[in-house]
DNA sequence: GTTATTAATTGAATATTGTTCAATAAGGTC
DNA sequence: GACCTTATTGAACAATATTCAATTAATAAC
């Protein structure tokens, strides 16, 4: 057998989808050819980022979803930008925002389960100035991505 | 003018996209029919969910994003999920979970500015039995759905 | 190990969908 | 109003996806 099914959720993830024109057209009841204009205008204006897959992430092994509230060490804490970036580089991460309050970062990852969770954290505390994580383990995702999980 | 775009971008959230085969079986130097097979294997047995958009959500009026900390009512304390589902059905919310440690549930909140927000929570609080709120405003999004978010 | 059964791969034909292009209409500017 | 830019649209064309039937690979049964 090939198994393209992980090569295929990898593409998928990030990209390789397109809008369904006719379908939009149907729905909205306008012509294909005014839907596509006004999608190509909005890909010229960079409205629209990127056509991508939404998974039921336990069937691809990244059903374990944390999200890690961090406070920098004090040599880092003018800078959590940059370590905001270096963490988003990790393909687990599915979000990373900096914010206020009484933490720097906020982070959103996807692992397979509590053993990858706890080496990326492990990781992440060596690499990055993180002087302290708060870990809130998500018991029931019932939303994601802007997409109702059902079940 | 007709102006789509709103409708186009609503229909886009949360579906009217599909995979690129060509492209596909151009990237992994595979048949078409052979990725099509896969990817109706991966549909059929719900590993992908739905195909949708990604987008700046600055230039759609959602740039202020908040993740908020809910701690619910003694009433309520039993029965997160419900609330949860009420919270999920609201269209400016990415992501709803239920989560361990000193708060319930955590949302991830997409809006225009902060007079929206604040009128969410103050409905929020209002509609299910929410008895505190923490509130975490991300000063800069760093990535988002998988995505990193440039500039 | 051979046979039966099911799952996966593939090419060729077909159907569907998207794209280009040119015409027209609408909106804005002076 | 004259001009210029932006938006809408249909018809012809190009590209893409889907169906189908044949073949191969994997699995199960005996």
């Amino acid at each position: 057998m090939k198994d393209i099914a992980p090569k295929l959720i990898g593409l998928l993830k990030g990209g390789y989808c397109t809008p369904q024109l006719g379908r939009l057209g149907r729905t909205l009841r306008e012509p294909v050819t005014t839907l596509q204009y006004n999608v190509k205008k909005l890909e010229r204006e960079g409205v629209v980022h990127s056509y991508k897959a939404v998974f039921d992430y336990k069937k691809i092994n990244e059903g374990h979803c944390t999200y890690l509230l961090i406070n920098l060490e004090p040599s880092k804490y003018g800078e959590p930008e940059e370590v905001s970036q270096k963490i988003a580089k990790n393909p687990s991460v599915e979000s990373v925002d900096v914010i206020t309050g009484d933490y720097e970062i906020i982070v959103k990852l996807r692992c397979k389960d509590i053993d990858e969770y706890y080496a990326f954290v492990k990781q992440a505390i060596k690499q990055y100035g993180i002087s302290k994580v708060i870990s809130l383990t998500s018991l029931k995702q019932v939303k994601t991505e802007f997409v109702n999980c059902d079940n």
